[in-house]
DNA sequence: CGGGGTGCGGAGAACGGTCTACAGTGAGGC
DNA sequence: GCCTCACTGTAGACCGTTCTCCGCACCCCG
């Protein structure tokens, strides 16, 4: 049994069906000025009977592919199905379609293959690029960045607003009568000072907060470095120090859920707070009740895809949004035993 | 300040720079036979100080974009994350891409919109689009489906032992001494008998193992119709039945955790068993404990595409891959309680 | 010394759209 | 009756690659 790979049908082909020309066929296709009532229908009647659909390479190649690409650093992270989501919402009813690219590692890559030409606009999640990278790349293509605290040229941004969020967190473990609290945050990739990742941000406020306290000694700053493995090593590292923490304050939920599990499996449960970020699904299941920051990706993710398409429209002016966050206290967090 | 949307350089930017012709740097950059060392240096160094990189768009329309699509009915669905990581992981190290398509609902469209020259071959979870239309489909565009127990003419399947799956986690449940055992399954559109979905097997499954225990008065499949809070509400009402289940068999492992949540609120957590399917990450989480079905979603999308890339090299005859299952017996799941 | 390789590089036609410039056709104004 | 103009539709260049020929130079061999 042969499947013939069939040349799919072209412009070219609706346009002798209907008897006009390929310009005619484009025209009535793209909603274009000067088309009569007459030939509109003959057009479409053939492109319906032939199920034409226009190629998006050689749109691409004359102008817009009208995709906008999404690259996600990890697929795997809970919060990234909120932008995601938000994304979607923001883009439907418009002719642009979403697509996503998934970084196995280096963003670098990925976005170049993804301005290679396939899509109209980038919305990037990269905390790792560097920043003139990114005034490069953005000079070729209009590009969102989210989460990052930079002050770029070319490219928007859409963050949310970590300063207040981890303030928030730091405010209501030291309020609860926490005094070692532990931060466990990204490897060093994503927490140095250059590009200004909310990471950076949260590690700034956990130290200045508890500088503010008169902790400033006990500050404890722990960073995993490879995967999963990494950060439950991280945990129980934490959680045998001669004086451990009595509350660990995560840079996002993924971690978090991962320390309590270590908190878990160490039998200290309601002993060692844990909090996190993002406020994922995972956050608000009973048997978790982890409390988090909402950070409000779905809105993140629709107010990125908005201002994308607002670039492709014309706006050439930088624009940079701030989404409020909100600190859900939940069950994961209580005073400290003693 | 004027942000120059560069016209990106071209292909003939890098002849006229090394002082050969287009199709001498095409040769160059394909690998293709008749370039001597000279130019080829030549060529290289003019691509490299340029910073070339060849247009997609193009590349597509002549032939191939060198990026194969994945089309995931829902973000968040756990399970899907291991089917990207383990079609990423294929992929590596080709010259092809992957890129993600979320589907908002029905997958018709994205589909479509992937086949229309984004992509030269495409990887699907569609459990709702029918058999006929693939066949169409899959005759343009080079296709692996995954998670259907079809039987195609034109595109290859990867699919988990939904029996031998089901039927573990029905015979653990009937083995611990439950008899009530109710099924939480997916909508209709997706239980029907075609498309031959795993959901569609798991019910089936369900059924038989019921009947053959003699149980078959008291099955009782429910499904949920409209998102979570659909989910929540199927779960209280089975909760509520004058003979309440003592097991609930649910069909993966994110209603599980919606039911889980449930019983848990009802606070009957050691009381009603629960099982699920796909053993995602939350399953494995000590909080959770979720007895559940590994079905090895990163091996599913590593077939999927290392199969797609088969095809993409000229294999035309259909390929048919089921993957093995192994029950995870967690906390989860216990003798009821009488 | 002529003929047949062989190795290297280029010319030019696709691919499937978009878009600009222009031609034809009536109608309306003077 | 002629000019202008709005309205429709078409011709044809162009986007950036790939790929099939084809030509040229050189070498080997009889």
């Amino acid at each position: 049994m042969s499947i013939t790979r069939g040349r799919g049908v072209t412009i070219s082909d609706v346009a002798a069906a209907a008897g006009v020309s390929r310009a005619a066929v484009s025209k009535v296709i793209r909603n274009a000025y000067g088309v009569s009532p007459a030939m509109r229908r003959r057009v479409e009647a053939a492109i319906e009977e032939l199920g034409y659909r226009p190629s998006v390479a050689a749109r691409a190649l004359r102008g817009s592919s009208y995709r906008l690409g999404l690259e996600i650093p990890y697929v795997s992270a809970r919060f990234m199905s909120q932008i995601v989501e938000g994304a979607n919402r923001a883009v439907a009813g418009t002719p642009y379609q979403l697509v996503l690219a998934p970084a196995d590692g280096p963003e670098y890559s990925t976005l170049e293959s993804l301005a290679d030409g396939l899509v109209d606009g980038i919305i990037a999640v990269s905390p790792r690029v560097d920043p003139p990278w990114l005034e490069e790349l953005a000079r070729r293509v209009p590009m969102v960045m989210l989460g990052r605290h930079d002050d770029p040229v070319a490219y928007d941004t859409v963050v949310g607003d970590d300063e207040a969020g981890a303030g928030a967190v730091m405010d209501h473990l030291l309020a609860l009568g926490h005094r070692r609290i532990a931060h466990l945050t990204e490897p060093e990739a994503v927490t140095l000072a250059t590009p200004v990742t909310p990471h950076v941000v949260r590690v700034a406020v956990y130290r200045s907060r508890m500088a503010a306290a008169g902790l400033a000694p006990i500050i404890e700053v722990a960073r995993w470095e490879d995967g999963d493995s990494g950060v439950r090593e991280a945990t129980a590292r934490l959680l045998s120090l001669p004086d451990p923490p009595t509350a660990i304050f995560a840079g996002h939920d993924d971690i978090a859920l991962i320390v309590l599990a270590g908190v878990a499996a160490a039998g200290r449960l309601g002993e060692v707070s844990v909090a996190g970020y993002d406020n994922t699904d995972m956050a608000q299941h009973p048997l978790i009740d982890l409390t988090s920051v909402d950070q409000q990706g779905a809105e993140m993710g629709a107010r990125a895809a908005t201002m994308l398409l607002e670039r492709l429209q014309g706006r050439t002016e930088r624009r940079q949004h701030v989404v409020a966050t909100s600190l859900r206290v939940r069950g994961s967090t209580r005073p400290p035993l003693s």
